[in-house]
RNA sequence: GCGAGUAUGGCGGAAUUGGCAGACGCGCUAGACUUAGAAUCUAGUGUCUUCGACGUGCAGGUUCAAGUCCUGUUACUCGCACCA
């Protein structure tokens, strides 16, 4: 092995005097863009993650510039945020002397690694000369009126003392420290996000996501569309107006529930009842936190609001009314209307309460047929609780095992209908009524009429009380068509096929809503509709004529918590004023910098610990002069990554955030890598923050990413993920100390797909530094032949177009693999030409930037790998001019023939019969059929 | 519950998009070199009992031909979630 350490330090001066990646803002060359998003400078240092992201957009990179591209791949540091407060918390020193002793520590890594990053570009979301501009955009959001203040009901991490936006408090536990979080009244800086709901789901039209990460935002955003209905109140003139997205089902609602923290509970406190108990519910469900209301998804709780009662707008039913925690405030409008035949939640809340539960939809069974007769009829179980079986008549090859089933007589009721057919078919009398239910539309041709028939059926739940029982009223041949059987849990669900009969059984015992489509009933209007499609429009339709509703559309996205008590962030650059209220800090004021302080940690009153220096707090009001105070809170660490990237086109521009040309000339960044972690919560703020720029005509492109891919995660031994817990890290300087930094990048792309999670494993960095070491080894074969040897140039010309169409589609394991095979292919001469090594160098430059390059200098091959440019393949060459296919017969194949790029397709079959093992094969057989493809196989078809 | 994804040797993973499954690498086995080991090199390596058969989570289907397409199903991973 060669002295790497050497090499690569040797190469890392080159390109940093050369200035080599130094992206030029004005150039003939066509530009790209690559970003890959830059870390959070921890304590622990560089992670293997990294060095895969940093490795693939690398080589990306550097291949573009090979190509001829003006390629602008930045790298800076986003370091604002909690770890390095608390770490600055804990050994009393200021976090930005922390953030810089991490940042040295990762510049040094990343740059033993080769990166070919534009370091003249770098910076920190620290800097107050960056975050001047987050807080100069700031101020826009505020001058639009896209910042507001609002008091909240937030998350509140107790142990971290600082409010958390949704997405940092996931699961109900602080991110950072994993401390339960709970529910606190604050006022907050509120971003007008979800204004942007519609447009951050129509931009993604105009993007080139993975399509993971598409979905994953679109669910994020959770758009719905249904219906606002106006509920009026019996006892007094006001209206309960609720969101559904089935107003279909608008028939079927027998109760109404409203959130807890509903205005109208205080509003109408005069008419209510029973306030003493509603208030007590209300004050239980607050202390809950937003999660633990979330998780008791099973057991119901709730109180009847006594005093008020809902009007069915469309039927003039009255309605009860309930507050129970399972609905929230936070959404739509607090209120739903509950339909419990048809949803699983207000089905529960139901069946708890007692309440009754109508349904409108029928689960429609069998196919319908035109000239169908109708019939209403019964599908009865009995269950003997004693044996735990149920009574079954079994027909046989006549229709295999069946519940009892009758039709309806005129007058008779489905529970009357249903004892006379048990009766009458196996003599049971002393049966106990549980429940009927949902009833089931069915279509089915009865064979001994020629007939079909709809029938709209009920089925009817008994228990068996006694034995007693009553003689059957059946001639001797029904008789012989059937046996009653009383058969276990078990049979039923093997042997019952009939659709009707298993759903009336899932009906009765699974005590389920139907939440499927089917046929309306019970509704006036409505009934008779099978397309739920249709019959939703033309309830909204109803509803908006006669002005009971509107059509409504929802989002689970809400406005961003723009605010955080913390120290370690970006101030927010407004005054308190009492007589002019929040004033905007001058332009020519900004940067706000923070102030050295001697405590970091939060104050007890969930205040930021900027609160405590008064003569940075008290200020003067820049509208009227008279005294006011600085907001004490901070940006929360999401801000600066929120468009970091328009600063890397411009980054020394102390008058603007970026110029205008700049801006214009970089335009979109044309691939941004991240990980999966971000597809949400970054991704959305950072386009969010783009599309309002864009809106107010700062930036020319409202999507700010074309392309965005992520890489998956590097796991440790056994497929865990590394932890310092578990001590399964690995420390890349330590691998770039033992087998070279070269070595690592090419195992990094070779451990498998991208774009999925591998586990590490060093065996596996050995045979990548096998790889290298027989690239050295090559070397010494060189000789001064021209041109490409003559039985390499074929797969030469192939590797380079593979290599190539690889990295582009993120295949850099099989990029890899590739040159192996080229490798080996090498090693089969005696001698290769300088032409072959060149090229081959070229290719794995990429990949191993400082070894190619130290080789490609040692044996004269020509100027630097990285000021040249990529090799071309020449379609021509590419093709064999032989090739060796199968020869399946049946199917399977039997011998390989060698055919002729101009050979015919009847010399190919003439070849192909010619083999002695095909022979065998069709021998004494009829040749149905012989399929040639071309270049890839024969099949003979024989009998 | 909803949404997305994955499943191929002992292991990581390939497969030109329907055309010889297992490329490439790891590991393993044998041999060479060596006093010995390491390193390196050479040969072999899906399973089964040989001709041959069987093999891409499972069960069907389409096709001359299926890892790839269709239907169903299981397991795991991720995201969202009393979202009305």
């Amino acid at each position: 092995m060669m002295n790497t350490k050497k090499i690569e330090s040797k190469w890392q001066k080159y390109w940093e005097e050369h200035q080599t990646f130094v992206a030029d803002n004005k150039s003939d060359k066509p530009k790209y863009y690559y970003l890959v998003e830059f870390p959070y400078p921890s304590g622990a240092g560089l992670h293997v993650g990294h060095v895969r992201s940093y490795t693939a957009l690398d080589i990306m990179a550097r291949r573009k510039r090979l190509l001829g591209y003006n390629v602008l791949f930045p790298m800076g540091w986003d370091a604002f945020g909690a770890p390095a407060e608390q770490y600055a918390i804990k050994n009393h020193i200021h976090p930005k002397e922390a953030v810089k002793e991490n940042i040295k520590t990762f510049k040094k890594q990343i740059q033993s690694l080769g990166i070919s990053f534009d370091w003249s570009r770098e910076f920190s979301t620290t800097d107050p000369e960056y975050y001047r501009w987050t807080q100069w955009q700031f101020l826009k959001f505020f001058e639009h009126g896209m910042a507001y203040k609002a008091k909240k009901n937030i998350n509140w991490c107790p142990k971290c003392k600082t409010g958390l936006s949704n997405e940092d408090s996931s699961g109900g536990v602080c991110e950072r420290c994993g401390t339960e979080v709970i529910q606190k009244e604050k006022e907050q800086w509120m971003l007008r996000m979800s204004d942007y709901a519609e447009d951050l789901i129509d931009g993604l039209k105009d993007t080139d996501f993975q399509e993971k990460i598409k979905t994953a935002q679109i669910n994020w955003i959770g758009k719905s569309t249904g219906a606002e209905i106006e509920f009026p109140l019996k006892e007094v003139d006001e209206k309960l107006v609720v969101y559904t997205t089935r107003p279909d089902t608008l028939f079927g609602v027998t109760f109404m529930v409203i959130a807890p923290e509903h205005p109208f509970i205080d509003l109408y406190s005069g008419l209510i009842s029973n306030m003493n108990e509603i208030i007590d519910y209300r004050e239980k469900a607050n202390k809950k936190t937003e999660f633990q209301r979330t998780q008791l998804t099973k057991e119901k709780t709730g109180v009847k609001v006594d005093g008020l009662t809902a009007i069915n707008p469309v039927s003039g039913k009255e309605i009860p009314i309930y507050i129970s925690d399972y609905v929230m405030m936070s959404y739509g409008t607090g209120a739903i209307m509950a339909v419990p035949a048809h949803d699983q939640r207000d089905y529960d809340f139901a069946t708890k309460f007692g309440i009754e539960k109508v349904p409108v939809i029928e689960k429609i069974t069998g196919e319908a047929h035109e000239e169908e007769n109708y019939k209403e009829s019964i599908v009865a179980i009995v269950y003997d609780k004693k044996t735990q079986k149920y009574l079954t008549i079994n027909w046989k090859d006549k229709g295999g095992r069946l519940f009892t089933q009758g039709t309806m007589e005129d007058g008779e009721t489905s529970e009357e209908c249903a004892r006379r057919e048990i009766e009458k078919t196996t003599g049971y009398t002393d049966l106990k009524w549980i429940s009927n239910t949902f009833p089931v539309n069915h279509h089915y041709y009865a064979y001994n009429k020629d007939k079909y028939y709809e029938i709209d059926c009920t089925g009817v739940y008994f228990e068996l009380e006694s034995e007693k029982k009553n003689p059957t009223h059946l001639d001797q041949e029904e008789e012989n068509c059937f046996t009653v059987e009383w058969v276990d849990k078990k049979t039923i669900e093997k042997e019952i096929q009939d659709e009707l009969h298993k759903t009336i059984y899932e009906y009765a015992i699974l005590e389920a809503p139907y939440v499927g489509d089917g046929k309306m009933i019970n509704s006036d209007f409505l009934n008779g509709f099978t397309n739920k499609k249709e019959a939703i429009e033309k309830m909204i339709d109803y509803l908006e004529q006669n002005k009971l509703g509107t059509r409504k559309t929802n989002y689970r996205l809400q406005d961003w918590i723009f605010t955080r008590q913390r120290f370690w962030g970006e101030p927010i650059p407004l005054v308190h004023c009492e007589e002019c209220g929040w004033v905007p800090v001058p332009e020519e004021e900004l940067p706000v910098v923070l102030p050295d302080v001697a405590e970091y940690e939060p104050t007890e009153t969930g205040e930021s610990p900027l609160a405590n220096i008064s003569e940075w707090v008290n200020t003067t009001c820049p509208k009227c002069g008279r005294p006011a105070k600085r907001e004490t809170d901070t940006m929360p660490n999401w801000a600066g990554s929120s468009w970091y990237w328009l600063r890397y086109m411009d980054p020394h521009n102390d008058k603007e955030f970026a110029s205008q040309d700049a801006l214009k000339y970089w335009g979109q960044v044309d691939w941004y890598n991240g990980g999966m972690e971000h597809a949400t919560r970054h991704l959305l703020y950072a386009r969010f923050w783009n599309q309002f720029l864009y809106n107010i005509g700062l930036v020319p492109y409202k999507e700010p990413f074309r392309v965005r891919a992520s890489h998956g995660m590097i796991l440790g031994d056994g497929g865990v993920k590394m932890s310092k817990s578990l001590g399964n890290v690995i420390n890349p300087d330590d691998m770039i100390k033992l087998y070279g930094a070269d070595a690592l990048r090419v195992y990094e792309m070779f451990i498998g797909d991208y774009e999925k999670e591998a586990t590490w494993s060093e065996q596996g960095l050995k045979g990548c530094r096998r790889f290298l070491d027989r690239v050295v080894k090559m070397g010494e074969r060189v000789t001064n032949e021209e041109g490409y040897t003559p039985s390499l140039e074929r797969l030469i010309h192939r590797t380079i177009k593979k290599v190539g169409e690889d990295i582009d589609a993120l295949k850099f394991n099989t990029a890899v693999s590739a040159l192996m095979i080229l490798l080996n292919a090498y090693e089969e001469e005696e001698k290769i030409s300088p032409s072959d090594y060149r090229a081959f160098l070229t290719l794995l430059n990429p990949f191993a930037p400082h070894l190619t390059e130290e080789l490609n200098e040692q044996y004269h091959l020509g100027s630097a790998i990285c000021e040249s440019t990529w090799p071309k393949y020449d379609p021509e060459k590419l093709v064999d001019e032989t090739k060796i296919i199968a020869v399946q017969v049946n199917g399977k194949v039997r011998a390989t023939i060698e055919v002729h790029q101009e050979d015919g397709e009847e010399e190919i079959k003439e070849k192909a019969l010619k083999e002695e093992n095909v022979q065998k094969h069709i021998n004494g057989k009829e040749i149905l059929k012989t399929i040639i493809v071309k270049d890839k196989i024969v099949n003979i078809v024989v009998k």
